[in-house]
DNA sequence: GCCGTTTTCGGCCCGACTGTTTTCAGTCG
Protein backbone atom coordinates (compact mmCIF):
# COMPACT_ATOMS: atom_id res chain seq x y z
CA UNK A 1 0.00 0.00 0.00
CA UNK A 2 1.58 3.28 -1.12
CA UNK A 3 1.27 6.62 0.64
CA UNK A 4 -0.75 7.84 -2.31
CA UNK A 5 -3.24 5.01 -1.87
CA UNK A 6 -3.55 5.58 1.86
CA UNK A 7 -4.06 9.30 1.29
CA UNK A 8 -6.74 8.50 -1.27
CA UNK A 9 -8.71 6.53 1.30
CA UNK A 10 -8.78 9.59 3.55
CA UNK A 11 -9.82 11.83 0.66
CA UNK A 12 -12.62 9.40 -0.14
CA UNK A 13 -13.72 9.38 3.48
CA UNK A 14 -13.83 13.18 3.40
CA UNK A 15 -16.03 13.18 0.32
CA UNK A 16 -18.57 10.79 1.75
CA UNK A 17 -18.64 12.69 5.05
CA UNK A 18 -19.21 15.86 3.10
CA UNK A 19 -22.26 14.43 1.41
CA UNK A 20 -23.49 13.21 4.76
CA UNK A 21 -23.30 16.81 5.94
CA UNK A 22 -20.85 15.88 8.67
CA UNK A 23 -18.84 18.34 10.75
CA UNK A 24 -16.85 20.40 8.23
CA UNK A 25 -13.80 20.49 10.49
CA UNK A 26 -13.79 16.76 10.75
CA UNK A 27 -13.91 16.62 6.96
CA UNK A 28 -11.02 19.02 6.73
CA UNK A 29 -9.06 16.94 9.20
CA UNK A 30 -9.26 13.95 6.86
CA UNK A 31 -8.19 16.03 3.88
CA UNK A 32 -5.34 17.48 5.86
CA UNK A 33 -4.19 14.04 6.94
CA UNK A 34 -4.32 12.91 3.31
CA UNK A 35 -2.14 15.80 2.24
CA UNK A 36 0.37 15.16 4.98
CA UNK A 37 0.62 11.51 3.98
CA UNK A 38 0.90 12.31 0.28
CA UNK A 39 3.80 14.65 0.90
CA UNK A 40 5.84 12.29 3.05
CA UNK A 41 9.24 11.46 1.65
CA UNK A 42 9.21 8.01 3.23
CA UNK A 43 6.82 5.21 2.39
CA UNK A 44 4.68 4.51 5.45
CA UNK A 45 4.69 0.81 4.61
CA UNK A 46 8.47 0.80 5.15
CA UNK A 47 8.38 2.52 8.51
CA UNK A 48 9.55 0.56 11.53
CA UNK A 49 7.74 2.62 14.12
CA UNK A 50 4.38 3.84 12.91
CA UNK A 51 3.78 5.81 16.10
CA UNK A 52 6.18 8.42 14.76
CA UNK A 53 3.43 9.36 12.34
CA UNK A 54 1.48 10.72 15.27
CA UNK A 55 4.02 13.53 15.53
CA UNK A 56 3.07 14.81 12.09
CA UNK A 57 0.71 17.75 11.76
CA UNK A 58 -2.88 16.71 11.31
CA UNK A 59 -2.35 13.11 12.33
CA UNK A 60 -3.83 12.34 15.71
CA UNK A 61 -4.88 9.16 17.41
CA UNK A 62 -7.92 8.31 15.34
CA UNK A 63 -6.15 8.73 12.01
CA UNK A 64 -3.02 6.97 13.22
CA UNK A 65 -5.12 3.98 14.23
CA UNK A 66 -6.74 3.95 10.80
CA UNK A 67 -3.35 4.04 9.08
CA UNK A 68 -2.22 1.09 11.15
CA UNK A 69 -5.39 -0.76 10.33
CA UNK A 70 -4.96 -0.05 6.60
CA UNK A 71 -1.42 -1.38 6.65
CA UNK A 72 -2.42 -4.44 8.64
CA UNK A 73 -5.57 -5.41 6.79
CA UNK A 74 -5.47 -3.45 3.53
CA UNK A 75 -8.56 -1.48 4.44
CA UNK A 76 -10.19 0.69 7.06
CA UNK A 77 -13.39 -0.59 8.59
CA UNK A 78 -14.67 2.96 9.04
CA UNK A 79 -14.29 3.65 5.31
CA UNK A 80 -15.81 0.32 4.33
CA UNK A 81 -18.88 1.15 6.43
CA UNK A 82 -19.11 4.63 4.96
CA UNK A 83 -19.07 3.16 1.47
CA UNK A 84 -22.16 1.14 2.38
CA UNK A 85 -24.06 4.25 3.36
CA UNK A 86 -27.01 5.32 1.31
CA UNK A 87 -25.32 8.53 0.24
CA UNK A 88 -21.90 7.17 -0.72
CA UNK A 89 -22.66 6.75 -4.43
CA UNK A 90 -23.38 10.49 -4.66
CA UNK A 91 -19.68 11.34 -4.60
CA UNK A 92 -19.84 10.79 -8.35
CA UNK A 93 -21.87 13.99 -8.62
CA UNK A 94 -19.21 16.06 -6.87
CA UNK A 95 -17.00 15.76 -9.96
CA UNK A 96 -19.34 18.18 -11.72
CA UNK A 97 -18.18 21.78 -11.35
CA UNK A 98 -20.84 23.77 -9.55
CA UNK A 99 -22.29 20.68 -7.93
CA UNK A 100 -21.50 20.51 -4.25
CA UNK A 101 -22.56 18.25 -1.40
CA UNK A 102 -25.74 20.16 -0.59
CA UNK A 103 -27.14 19.97 -4.07
CA UNK A 104 -26.06 16.35 -4.44
CA UNK A 105 -28.07 15.55 -1.33
CA UNK A 106 -30.98 17.62 -2.56
CA UNK A 107 -31.35 15.88 -5.92
CA UNK A 108 -31.05 12.53 -4.24
CA UNK A 109 -33.49 13.22 -1.41
CA UNK A 110 -36.10 14.66 -3.73
CA UNK A 111 -35.57 12.81 -7.00
CA UNK A 112 -33.50 9.73 -6.08
CA UNK A 113 -30.77 10.86 -8.47
CA UNK A 114 -27.39 9.31 -7.76
CA UNK A 115 -25.51 9.14 -11.05
CA UNK A 116 -24.31 11.76 -13.49
CA UNK A 117 -26.41 10.13 -16.20
CA UNK A 118 -29.58 10.42 -14.10
CA UNK A 119 -28.76 14.01 -13.26
CA UNK A 120 -28.22 14.90 -16.90
CA UNK A 121 -31.56 13.36 -17.85
CA UNK A 122 -33.37 15.24 -15.10
CA UNK A 123 -31.77 18.52 -16.13
CA UNK A 124 -32.75 17.98 -19.77
CA UNK A 125 -36.32 17.23 -18.76
CA UNK A 126 -36.52 20.37 -16.60
CA UNK A 127 -37.04 18.33 -13.43
CA UNK A 128 -34.55 20.25 -11.33
CA UNK A 129 -35.95 23.77 -11.58
CA UNK A 130 -38.67 23.20 -9.03
CA UNK A 131 -36.31 22.10 -6.29
CA UNK A 132 -35.74 24.70 -3.55
CA UNK A 133 -32.77 26.87 -4.36
CA UNK A 134 -32.48 25.67 -7.94
CA UNK A 135 -33.93 27.17 -11.08
CA UNK A 136 -33.63 27.08 -14.87
CA UNK A 137 -30.15 28.57 -14.78
CA UNK A 138 -29.03 25.87 -12.39
CA UNK A 139 -30.20 23.23 -14.86
CA UNK A 140 -28.27 24.93 -17.61
CA UNK A 141 -25.12 25.15 -15.50
CA UNK A 142 -25.36 21.54 -14.42
CA UNK A 143 -25.53 20.44 -18.05
CA UNK A 144 -22.52 22.61 -18.87
CA UNK A 145 -20.72 21.27 -15.84
CA UNK A 146 -21.39 17.68 -16.87
CA UNK A 147 -20.00 18.36 -20.34
CA UNK A 148 -16.95 19.90 -18.75
CA UNK A 149 -16.46 17.12 -16.24
CA UNK A 150 -16.40 14.59 -19.04
CA UNK A 151 -14.08 16.59 -21.28
CA UNK A 152 -11.73 17.99 -18.72
CA UNK A 153 -11.19 15.36 -16.17
CA UNK A 154 -7.44 15.53 -16.21
CA UNK A 155 -5.09 18.16 -15.02
CA UNK A 156 -2.70 19.55 -17.60
CA UNK A 157 1.07 19.08 -17.60
CA UNK A 158 2.81 22.17 -16.28
CA UNK A 159 4.86 22.67 -19.43
CA UNK A 160 1.71 22.63 -21.55
CA UNK A 161 -0.05 25.35 -19.57
CA UNK A 162 2.92 27.54 -18.74
CA UNK A 163 3.43 29.14 -22.19
CA UNK A 164 -0.32 29.66 -22.64
CA UNK A 165 -0.44 31.40 -19.28
CA UNK A 166 2.42 33.68 -20.26
CA UNK A 167 0.51 34.71 -23.39
CA UNK A 168 -2.61 35.50 -21.39
CA UNK A 169 -0.54 37.38 -18.83
CA UNK A 170 0.96 39.51 -21.61
CA UNK A 171 -2.54 40.38 -22.81
CA UNK A 172 -3.64 41.25 -19.30
CA UNK A 173 -0.62 43.49 -18.80
CA UNK A 174 -1.68 45.42 -21.90
CA UNK A 175 -5.01 46.38 -20.33
CA UNK A 176 -4.67 50.10 -19.72
CA UNK A 177 -5.80 50.25 -16.10
CA UNK A 178 -3.59 47.34 -14.97
CA UNK A 179 -0.63 48.33 -12.81
CA UNK A 180 0.90 45.03 -11.74
CA UNK A 181 0.07 41.54 -12.92
CA UNK A 182 1.30 38.09 -11.98
CA UNK A 183 0.54 34.43 -12.40
CA UNK A 184 -0.62 32.85 -9.13
CA UNK A 185 -2.05 29.49 -8.08
CA UNK A 186 -0.56 26.05 -8.53
CA UNK A 187 1.04 27.27 -11.75
CA UNK A 188 3.13 29.74 -9.79
CA UNK A 189 3.99 26.98 -7.34
CA UNK A 190 5.06 24.97 -10.40
CA UNK A 191 3.10 21.86 -9.57
CA UNK A 192 3.71 19.11 -12.11
CA UNK A 193 0.15 19.36 -13.30
CA UNK A 194 -2.23 22.29 -13.07
CA UNK A 195 -5.98 22.50 -13.47
CA UNK A 196 -6.34 26.17 -14.36
CA UNK A 197 -4.55 29.49 -14.66
CA UNK A 198 -4.82 32.13 -11.92
CA UNK A 199 -3.84 35.72 -12.55
CA UNK A 200 -3.83 38.56 -10.06
CA UNK A 201 -3.63 42.21 -11.04
CA UNK A 202 -3.56 45.53 -9.25
CA UNK A 203 -5.61 48.45 -10.47
CA UNK A 204 -7.61 51.44 -9.27
CA UNK A 205 -10.40 50.60 -11.67
CA UNK A 206 -11.34 46.92 -11.41
CA UNK A 207 -14.50 47.19 -13.50
CA UNK A 208 -12.91 48.14 -16.83
CA UNK A 209 -10.12 45.63 -16.20
CA UNK A 210 -12.63 42.86 -15.75
CA UNK A 211 -14.51 44.01 -18.84
CA UNK A 212 -11.33 44.04 -20.92
CA UNK A 213 -10.18 40.70 -19.54
CA UNK A 214 -13.24 38.78 -20.68
CA UNK A 215 -12.68 40.18 -24.17
CA UNK A 216 -9.04 39.23 -24.65
CA UNK A 217 -8.47 37.38 -27.93
CA UNK A 218 -7.78 34.06 -26.18
CA UNK A 219 -11.18 34.03 -24.48
CA UNK A 220 -13.57 31.54 -26.05
CA UNK A 221 -16.05 31.47 -23.20
CA UNK A 222 -16.99 33.65 -20.24
CA UNK A 223 -17.65 31.73 -17.06
CA UNK A 224 -18.06 34.50 -14.50
CA UNK A 225 -17.84 38.26 -14.39
CA UNK A 226 -17.70 40.34 -11.26
CA UNK A 227 -16.17 43.60 -10.10
CA UNK A 228 -13.05 41.99 -8.75
CA UNK A 229 -13.23 38.40 -9.96
CA UNK A 230 -13.77 37.03 -13.45
CA UNK A 231 -13.22 33.74 -15.23
CA UNK A 232 -12.87 32.81 -18.88
CA UNK A 233 -12.04 29.70 -20.83
CA UNK A 234 -9.29 29.63 -23.41
CA UNK A 235 -8.39 26.99 -26.02
CA UNK A 236 -8.41 23.45 -24.72
CA UNK A 237 -11.12 24.40 -22.19
CA UNK A 238 -8.55 25.76 -19.81
CA UNK A 239 -10.04 28.08 -17.24
CA UNK A 240 -8.36 31.39 -16.46
CA UNK A 241 -9.36 33.23 -13.28
CA UNK A 242 -8.54 36.89 -12.83
CA UNK A 243 -8.57 38.69 -9.51
CA UNK A 244 -8.22 42.47 -9.31
CA UNK A 245 -7.22 44.42 -6.19
CA UNK A 246 -5.73 47.80 -5.38
CA UNK A 247 -1.98 48.26 -5.57
CA UNK A 248 -1.73 48.45 -1.78
CA UNK A 249 -3.18 44.92 -1.57
CA UNK A 250 -1.28 43.32 -4.44
CA UNK A 251 1.14 41.38 -2.24
CA UNK A 252 -1.63 40.05 -0.02
CA UNK A 253 -3.74 39.04 -3.01
CA UNK A 254 -0.80 37.40 -4.73
CA UNK A 255 -0.01 35.48 -1.58
CA UNK A 256 -3.60 34.45 -1.05
CA UNK A 257 -4.10 33.34 -4.66
CA UNK A 258 -0.80 31.51 -4.88
CA UNK A 259 -1.72 29.21 -2.02
CA UNK A 260 -1.48 26.45 -1.43
CA UNK A 261 -4.64 26.24 0.53
CA UNK A 262 -2.83 24.39 3.29
CA UNK A 263 -0.10 27.04 3.41
CA UNK A 264 -2.69 29.82 3.62
CA UNK A 265 -4.57 28.11 6.40
CA UNK A 266 -1.36 27.81 8.40
CA UNK A 267 -0.49 31.46 7.87
CA UNK A 268 -3.97 32.55 8.82
CA UNK A 269 -4.05 30.51 11.98
CA UNK A 270 -0.66 31.91 12.98
CA UNK A 271 -2.23 35.31 12.38
CA UNK A 272 -5.14 34.45 14.63
CA UNK A 273 -2.78 33.51 17.43
CA UNK A 274 -1.35 37.01 17.21
CA UNK A 275 -4.70 38.71 17.00
CA UNK A 276 -4.18 39.51 13.35
CA UNK A 277 -6.40 38.77 10.38
CA UNK A 278 -5.16 37.87 6.91
CA UNK A 279 -7.24 38.13 3.79
CA UNK A 280 -6.54 38.97 0.15
CA UNK A 281 -6.47 42.67 0.96
CA UNK A 282 -3.83 42.61 3.61
CA UNK A 283 -2.89 41.75 7.15
CA UNK A 284 -5.10 43.56 9.65
CA UNK A 285 -4.81 44.43 13.31
CA UNK A 286 -8.38 45.28 14.16
CA UNK A 287 -9.34 47.57 11.33
CA UNK A 288 -5.84 48.80 10.75
CA UNK A 289 -3.95 47.38 7.81
CA UNK A 290 -0.41 46.49 8.78
CA UNK A 291 0.84 44.81 5.56
CA UNK A 292 -0.23 43.88 2.06
CA UNK A 293 1.60 45.84 -0.60
CA UNK A 294 4.15 43.10 -1.25
CA UNK A 295 4.47 39.44 -0.33
CA UNK A 296 7.67 40.22 1.57
CA UNK A 297 5.69 42.61 3.74
CA UNK A 298 3.03 39.98 4.47
CA UNK A 299 5.57 37.35 5.47
CA UNK A 300 7.68 39.74 7.51
CA UNK A 301 4.75 40.50 9.81
CA UNK A 302 4.99 36.89 10.94
CA UNK A 303 8.76 36.96 11.28
CA UNK A 304 9.16 35.03 8.04
CA UNK A 305 11.39 35.68 5.06
CA UNK A 306 9.81 35.55 1.62
CA UNK A 307 9.00 31.88 1.03
CA UNK A 308 9.46 30.73 -2.57
CA UNK A 309 6.11 29.80 -4.14
CA UNK A 310 7.41 26.31 -4.95
CA UNK A 311 7.72 25.58 -1.22
CA UNK A 312 4.29 26.76 -0.14
CA UNK A 313 2.65 23.43 0.63
CA UNK A 314 2.69 23.53 4.44
CA UNK A 315 5.37 20.95 4.27
CA UNK A 316 7.77 22.38 6.81
CA UNK A 317 8.49 25.63 4.96
CA UNK A 318 6.88 27.75 7.66
CA UNK A 319 8.85 26.10 10.46
CA UNK A 320 12.04 26.38 8.40
CA UNK A 321 11.28 30.03 7.68
CA UNK A 322 10.75 30.85 11.34
CA UNK A 323 14.18 29.37 12.10
CA UNK A 324 15.65 31.12 9.07
CA UNK A 325 16.57 27.74 7.63
CA UNK A 326 14.89 27.87 4.25
CA UNK A 327 16.99 26.39 1.44
CA UNK A 328 18.64 28.62 -1.11
CA UNK A 329 16.88 27.00 -4.04
CA UNK A 330 18.57 26.02 -7.26
CA UNK A 331 17.88 28.24 -10.27
CA UNK A 332 17.91 27.53 -13.99
CA UNK A 333 20.93 29.77 -14.43
CA UNK A 334 22.92 27.47 -12.12
CA UNK A 335 22.73 24.69 -14.71
CA UNK A 336 25.89 24.33 -16.79
CA UNK A 337 25.10 21.35 -18.95
CA UNK A 338 22.52 18.82 -20.06
CA UNK A 339 23.38 15.17 -19.62
CA UNK A 340 20.66 13.42 -21.53
CA UNK A 341 20.47 14.64 -25.09
CA UNK A 342 19.44 12.62 -28.14
CA UNK A 343 20.41 13.23 -31.76
CA UNK A 344 19.44 12.00 -35.19
CA UNK A 345 21.79 9.08 -34.66
CA UNK A 346 18.92 7.44 -32.79
CA UNK A 347 15.41 8.84 -32.36
CA UNK A 348 16.27 12.53 -32.08
CA UNK A 349 15.37 14.77 -34.97
CA UNK A 350 18.42 17.07 -35.01
CA UNK A 351 22.10 16.64 -35.67
CA UNK A 352 24.56 16.55 -32.80
CA UNK A 353 25.94 19.86 -34.05
CA UNK A 354 22.54 21.54 -33.96
CA UNK A 355 21.92 20.36 -30.42
CA UNK A 356 25.36 21.47 -29.29
CA UNK A 357 25.08 24.90 -30.86
CA UNK A 358 21.76 25.53 -29.21
CA UNK A 359 23.10 24.33 -25.85
CA UNK A 360 26.02 26.70 -26.13
CA UNK A 361 23.67 29.50 -27.08
CA UNK A 362 21.64 29.07 -23.89
CA UNK A 363 24.82 29.31 -21.85
CA UNK A 364 25.86 25.72 -21.22
CA UNK A 365 29.43 24.49 -21.00
CA UNK A 366 28.68 20.90 -22.00
CA UNK A 367 26.11 18.40 -23.14
CA UNK A 368 26.25 14.64 -23.16
CA UNK A 369 24.93 13.00 -26.31
CA UNK A 370 23.16 9.93 -24.97
CA UNK A 371 21.44 8.15 -27.80
CA UNK A 372 19.69 4.86 -27.30
CA UNK A 373 21.41 1.47 -27.17
CA UNK A 374 20.60 -1.36 -29.63
CA UNK A 375 17.82 -2.96 -27.59
CA UNK A 376 15.55 -0.02 -28.23
CA UNK A 377 15.38 -1.01 -31.88
CA UNK A 378 12.41 1.18 -32.59
CA UNK A 379 14.52 4.20 -31.67
CA UNK A 380 17.34 3.15 -34.01
CA UNK A 381 19.58 2.37 -31.05
CA UNK A 382 23.34 2.45 -31.54
CA UNK A 383 25.42 -0.72 -31.58
CA UNK A 384 29.11 -0.84 -30.76
CA UNK A 385 30.15 -0.02 -34.31
CA UNK A 386 27.91 3.01 -34.77
CA UNK A 387 28.79 4.23 -31.32
CA UNK A 388 32.47 4.22 -32.30
CA UNK A 389 31.64 6.18 -35.44
CA UNK A 390 29.66 8.66 -33.39
CA UNK A 391 32.61 9.08 -31.04
CA UNK A 392 34.90 9.97 -33.92
CA UNK A 393 32.36 12.41 -35.25
CA UNK A 394 32.03 14.07 -31.82
CA UNK A 395 35.81 14.41 -31.58
CA UNK A 396 35.76 16.21 -34.89
CA UNK A 397 32.92 18.52 -33.84
CA UNK A 398 34.59 19.34 -30.53
CA UNK A 399 37.56 20.87 -32.34
CA UNK A 400 35.21 23.58 -33.60
CA UNK A 401 33.77 24.58 -30.23
CA UNK A 402 35.41 26.94 -27.79
CA UNK A 403 34.41 26.91 -24.15
CA UNK A 404 32.00 24.11 -24.83
CA UNK A 405 32.37 20.34 -24.95
CA UNK A 406 30.20 17.58 -26.33
CA UNK A 407 30.54 14.59 -24.03
CA UNK A 408 30.28 11.10 -25.46
CA UNK A 409 27.51 9.19 -23.79
CA UNK A 410 24.82 6.58 -24.15
CA UNK A 411 21.38 5.92 -22.74
CA UNK A 412 21.95 2.25 -22.24
CA UNK A 413 18.98 0.01 -21.67
CA UNK A 414 18.67 -1.90 -18.44
CA UNK A 415 17.37 -5.28 -19.51
CA UNK A 416 14.78 -7.08 -17.44
CA UNK A 417 17.46 -9.01 -15.53
CA UNK A 418 19.43 -5.87 -14.72
CA UNK A 419 22.15 -6.52 -17.27
CA UNK A 420 23.07 -3.68 -19.56
CA UNK A 421 22.51 -3.62 -23.26
CA UNK A 422 26.18 -2.99 -24.18
CA UNK A 423 29.35 -4.68 -22.88
CA UNK A 424 31.46 -3.00 -20.21
CA UNK A 425 34.35 -2.69 -22.63
CA UNK A 426 32.21 -0.37 -24.76
CA UNK A 427 30.74 1.59 -21.87
CA UNK A 428 34.04 2.29 -20.17
CA UNK A 429 35.24 4.34 -23.15
CA UNK A 430 32.38 6.81 -22.77
CA UNK A 431 32.26 10.01 -20.75
CA UNK A 432 28.70 9.65 -19.51
CA UNK A 433 26.69 6.47 -19.17
CA UNK A 434 23.03 6.95 -18.46
CA UNK A 435 21.13 3.73 -17.78
CA UNK A 436 17.38 3.38 -17.96
CA UNK A 437 14.44 1.02 -18.11
CA UNK A 438 12.28 0.97 -21.24
CA UNK A 439 10.76 -2.47 -21.11
CA UNK A 440 8.83 -4.72 -18.75
CA UNK A 441 7.54 -1.92 -16.57
CA UNK A 442 5.15 -4.34 -14.93
CA UNK A 443 7.75 -6.25 -12.93
CA UNK A 444 7.19 -6.79 -9.23
CA UNK A 445 8.71 -4.24 -6.85
CA UNK A 446 11.30 -6.77 -5.81
CA UNK A 447 12.36 -7.56 -9.36
CA UNK A 448 12.39 -3.95 -10.51
CA UNK A 449 14.34 -2.79 -7.46
CA UNK A 450 16.90 -5.55 -7.95
CA UNK A 451 17.08 -4.74 -11.67
CA UNK A 452 17.84 -1.06 -11.13
CA UNK A 453 20.27 -1.66 -8.28
CA UNK A 454 22.18 -4.10 -10.44
CA UNK A 455 22.62 -1.33 -12.99
CA UNK A 456 23.70 1.10 -10.28
CA UNK A 457 26.35 -1.36 -9.18
CA UNK A 458 27.85 -1.55 -12.66
CA UNK A 459 31.06 0.47 -12.43
CA UNK A 460 30.50 2.15 -15.79
CA UNK A 461 27.07 3.52 -15.05
CA UNK A 462 27.00 7.17 -13.93
CA UNK A 463 23.32 8.05 -13.84
CA UNK A 464 19.98 6.27 -13.66
CA UNK A 465 17.57 8.05 -15.98
CA UNK A 466 13.86 8.56 -15.31
CA UNK A 467 13.97 6.09 -12.41
CA UNK A 468 10.26 5.34 -12.11
CA UNK A 469 9.36 5.41 -15.82
CA UNK A 470 6.09 7.18 -15.21
CA UNK A 471 4.36 9.21 -17.91
CA UNK A 472 2.03 11.75 -16.36
CA UNK A 473 -1.58 10.96 -17.20
CA UNK A 474 -0.51 7.91 -19.18
CA UNK A 475 1.63 5.41 -17.32
CA UNK A 476 1.92 4.95 -13.58
CA UNK A 477 5.38 4.84 -12.02
CA UNK A 478 6.80 1.33 -11.96
CA UNK A 479 6.87 -0.43 -8.61
CA UNK A 480 10.28 0.22 -7.15
CA UNK A 481 11.64 0.60 -3.64
CA UNK A 482 13.03 4.10 -3.99
CA UNK A 483 14.68 3.97 -0.55
CA UNK A 484 16.77 1.00 -1.58
CA UNK A 485 17.57 2.51 -4.98
CA UNK A 486 18.71 5.72 -3.32
CA UNK A 487 20.76 3.89 -0.74
CA UNK A 488 22.46 1.97 -3.56
CA UNK A 489 23.09 5.18 -5.50
CA UNK A 490 24.64 6.75 -2.42
CA UNK A 491 26.84 3.75 -1.68
CA UNK A 492 28.07 3.57 -5.28
CA UNK A 493 28.44 7.34 -5.80
CA UNK A 494 25.94 7.33 -8.61
CA UNK A 495 23.49 10.04 -9.51
CA UNK A 496 19.78 9.79 -10.15
CA UNK A 497 18.19 11.78 -12.91
CA UNK A 498 15.40 14.25 -12.62
CA UNK A 499 14.14 13.96 -16.17
CA UNK A 500 12.68 17.33 -17.13
CA UNK A 501 10.60 16.10 -20.05
CA UNK A 502 7.09 17.46 -19.41
CA UNK A 503 5.34 14.12 -19.23
CA UNK A 504 8.05 12.60 -17.09
CA UNK A 505 9.30 14.92 -14.33
CA UNK A 506 10.85 11.79 -12.93
CA UNK A 507 12.10 11.79 -10.18
CA UNK A 508 9.28 13.93 -8.86
CA UNK A 509 9.38 16.66 -6.21
CA UNK A 510 8.84 14.30 -3.28
CA UNK A 511 11.60 11.97 -4.45
CA UNK A 512 13.92 14.96 -4.82
CA UNK A 513 13.38 15.93 -1.24
CA UNK A 514 14.00 12.41 -0.07
CA UNK A 515 17.21 12.23 -2.14
CA UNK A 516 18.40 15.45 -0.56
CA UNK A 517 17.68 14.14 2.92
CA UNK A 518 19.71 11.04 2.14
CA UNK A 519 22.53 12.95 0.48
CA UNK A 520 22.01 11.36 -2.94
CA UNK A 521 23.16 13.56 -5.81
CA UNK A 522 20.86 14.30 -8.71
CA UNK A 523 21.29 15.53 -12.24
CA UNK A 524 18.58 17.43 -14.05
CA UNK A 525 18.40 16.49 -17.72
CA UNK A 526 15.89 17.15 -20.46
CA UNK A 527 15.94 13.98 -22.60
CA UNK A 528 15.84 16.44 -25.51
CA UNK A 529 15.06 15.10 -28.97
CA UNK A 530 15.25 18.52 -30.68
CA UNK A 531 16.86 21.88 -29.83
CA UNK A 532 13.89 23.53 -28.14
CA UNK A 533 13.43 20.51 -25.87
CA UNK A 534 16.57 21.69 -24.09
CA UNK A 535 14.42 24.50 -22.69
CA UNK A 536 12.45 21.95 -20.66
CA UNK A 537 15.28 22.37 -18.15
CA UNK A 538 13.24 25.18 -16.64
CA UNK A 539 10.52 22.73 -15.60
CA UNK A 540 13.02 20.23 -14.28
CA UNK A 541 14.56 22.92 -12.14
CA UNK A 542 11.09 23.94 -10.97
CA UNK A 543 10.43 20.38 -9.81
CA UNK A 544 13.82 20.34 -8.08
CA UNK A 545 12.89 23.57 -6.31
CA UNK A 546 9.66 21.99 -5.13
CA UNK A 547 11.89 19.26 -3.73
CA UNK A 548 13.90 21.85 -1.76
CA UNK A 549 17.04 21.22 -3.84
CA UNK A 550 19.96 23.61 -3.76
CA UNK A 551 22.70 24.10 -6.30
CA UNK A 552 25.06 21.72 -4.50
CA UNK A 553 22.54 18.88 -4.67
CA UNK A 554 22.63 18.85 -8.46
CA UNK A 555 25.76 17.72 -10.29
CA UNK A 556 25.20 19.45 -13.59
CA UNK A 557 25.56 22.77 -11.86
CA UNK A 558 29.28 21.96 -11.71
CA UNK A 559 31.71 23.48 -14.14
CA UNK A 560 32.95 21.00 -16.73
CA UNK A 561 36.25 20.14 -15.04
CA UNK A 562 34.70 19.48 -11.66
CA UNK A 563 31.88 17.58 -13.23
CA UNK A 564 34.21 15.26 -15.16
CA UNK A 565 36.36 14.79 -12.07
CA UNK A 566 33.31 13.82 -10.02
CA UNK A 567 32.46 10.89 -12.25
CA UNK A 568 36.04 9.81 -12.69
C1' DG B 1 -10.87 14.72 13.74
C1' DC B 2 -7.02 17.75 15.53
C1' DC B 3 -5.00 20.68 18.85
C1' DG B 4 -3.19 23.35 23.21
C1' DT B 5 2.89 28.21 27.34
C1' DT B 6 -4.31 31.42 28.13
C1' DT B 7 -7.37 25.89 26.92
C1' DT B 8 -8.25 18.46 27.42
C1' DC B 9 -13.21 21.74 25.65
C1' DG B 10 -14.36 24.48 22.20
C1' DG B 11 -12.43 26.45 18.85
C1' DC B 12 -11.00 25.40 13.85
C1' DC B 13 -9.12 30.83 7.29
C1' DC B 14 -11.67 34.07 4.63
C1' DG B 15 -14.14 36.37 0.95
C1' DA B 16 -16.34 36.71 -4.06
C1' DC B 17 -19.78 35.26 -7.35
C1' DT B 18 -24.12 32.97 -8.80
C1' DG B 19 -28.71 32.05 -8.69
C1' DT B 20 -32.14 32.13 -6.03
C1' DT B 21 -34.64 35.09 -3.23
C1' DT B 22 -35.90 39.68 -1.09
C1' DT B 23 -31.44 38.50 2.76
C1' DC B 24 -28.95 34.24 1.70
C1' DA B 25 -27.21 29.49 0.87
C1' DG B 26 -24.16 27.02 -1.94
C1' DT B 27 -19.95 26.64 -4.32
C1' DC B 28 -15.36 27.76 -5.24
C1' DG B 29 -10.62 28.97 -4.63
Amino acid sequence: MTNQQIAQIFYNIAEILEIQDDNPFRIRAYIRAGQTIENLTQQISDMQNLDELGELPGIGNAILEKIKEILRTGKAEFYEKLKQSEYAPLVELLAIPGMGPKHARLVYDRLRIKTIAQLEKAARNAKLRNLPGLGPRAEENILKGIAQAIKHKQRFPLAHIYPLAQEVLEQVKRIKQVKQASIAGSLRRMKETVADIDIVVSTDKPKPVSAAFIKIPQAINILAEGDTKSSIQIQGNIQVDLRAVKDESFGAALHYLTGSKAHNIRIRSIAQDRNLKVNEYGVFKGKKKVAGKTEEEVYSIFGLPLIAPELREDNGEIEAGLKNKLPKLIQTKDIRGDLHVHSDWSDGTRSIEQMAKYAQKIGYEYIAICDHSPYVGIANGLNEKRLAQQAKYIDKLNRNFKGFVILKGIEVDIRSDGKLDLPDAVLEKLDTVVASVHTKFGQSEKEMTKRIIKAIENLNVDIIAHPTGRLIGKRDPCLVDMDKVMDAALANHKALELNAYPQRLDLNDIHCRKAKEKGVKLVISTDAHKELDLDFMFFGVATARRGWLQQEDVLNTLHLKKFVRYFR
